[in-house]
DNA sequence: CCGATTACCTGCACGC
DNA sequence: TGCGTGCAGGTAATCG
């Protein structure tokens, strides 16, 4: 579920509720997500004030008006849900159903948001504990943070860098989009979805990015674009949903509706004038999908 | 350093 | 209905 778009979408259904909200108290439910809570997790939380809600790649980045800034990755099946206070008309639960089931509840926040009377809870779900959550002082020297590479949102990406980020790369392109190092936030929908955009084979070798001496960064220029057209695209459209994830409203995202290859193996490729059959193939362990007539 | 594989954990779809 | 199998959007550790 959760690649840079949905967690975006988090965070834009979070920051009414958090920001700006006093953290009243933090119950941790058992001790550990993927990695043991911080020591003294909940007390440490307790009686700040949340400063602003940001995101890094895949990674919630909360800070407050003191102390060090809590690091949130939702893993493979984490979610957030926002139980609104008495009497107030708060967004609903952010993701439906299955997050309802409490026995996978791990991390409830108690905030005193603005605005709001009583106590508003966010509570954090993840029946697989891929998620974790840490404390940073300076996120910029942190382990999890600092290897980061470029966000595929914005104007940064571009042929010439995405060109060098892949200098030398002998995986194949589908590997090199999953490499966090490089871009930031890329996951395995995406990282199909773009190469269907850009025509490009997720089997190519990523060091083909490059221009030949002295020849134009075309080829570059439209893989880093269609990076940045289909995370842009589906933030617009609020995430995927291809489990229960859903927007700020508590509406299911859309994005899975526009899918060109993920999921459908056996389908017919959605290019204007392709009579191309989509396949998957398994590259460093994962599903990728793919048009071979019209990726080269 | 690079690339590939495995582990982590639960839920679900599928075939028998 | 139940059981075994494989697969799932994540990262990190390990091994050549």
């Amino acid at each position: 579920m959760p690649e840079l778009p949905e967690v975006e979408t988090v965070r834009r259904g979070l920051q009414p509720v958090m920001e700006g909200a006093r953290v009243l108290k933090v119950e941790a439910r058992r001790p550990d997500l993927r990695f043991p809570l911080p020591e003294n997790f909940a007390e440490r939380l307790s009686g700040r004030r949340i400063v602003s809600l940001g995101r890094r790649a895949k990674y919630l980045v909360v800070s407050f008006d003191c102390g060090p800034l809590l690091i949130c990755h939702l893993g493979m099946s984490g979610s957030f849900r926002i139980e609104a206070a008495e009497g107030t008309s708060r967004p609903g639960a952010f993701y439906i159903d299955r997050s309802r089931n409490l026995q996978h509840d791990h991390v409830v926040f108690h905030l005193a948001s603005p605005g709001a009377r009583g106590t508003t809870r966010v509570v954090f779900n993840d029946p697989r504990r891929f998620g974790f959550m840490l404390f940073a002082d300076d996120p910029d020297r942190h382990p999890m943070l600092a290897g980061l590479g470029v966000e595929p949102t914005g104007n940064e990406l571009g042929g010439p860098l995405l060109a060098g980020l892949f200098r030398g790369r002998k995986a194949p392109l589908k590997a090199a989009l999953l490499d966090q190092r490089l871009i930031a936030g890329l996951g395995n929908i995406y990282a199909s979805e773009a190469l269907w955009r850009a025509g490009l084979s997720p089997r190519r070798q990523a060091c083909t990015m490059a221009p030949a001496a002295g020849r134009s960064h075309q080829r570059a220029s439209r893989l880093a674009a269609a990076i940045r057209s289909v995370i842009a695209d589906a933030i617009e459209a609020g995430g995927s949903s291809l489990r229960d994830h859903a927007g700020a409203d508590g509406r299911p995202g859309y994005f899975q509706h526009s899918f060109s290859v993920y999921d459908r193996e056996g389908e017919a490729c959605r290019r204007p004038g392709c009579s191309g059959r989509i396949r998957r193939i398994v590259q460093a362990g994962r599903s990728t999908f793919y048009c071979p007539a019209c990726q080269r």
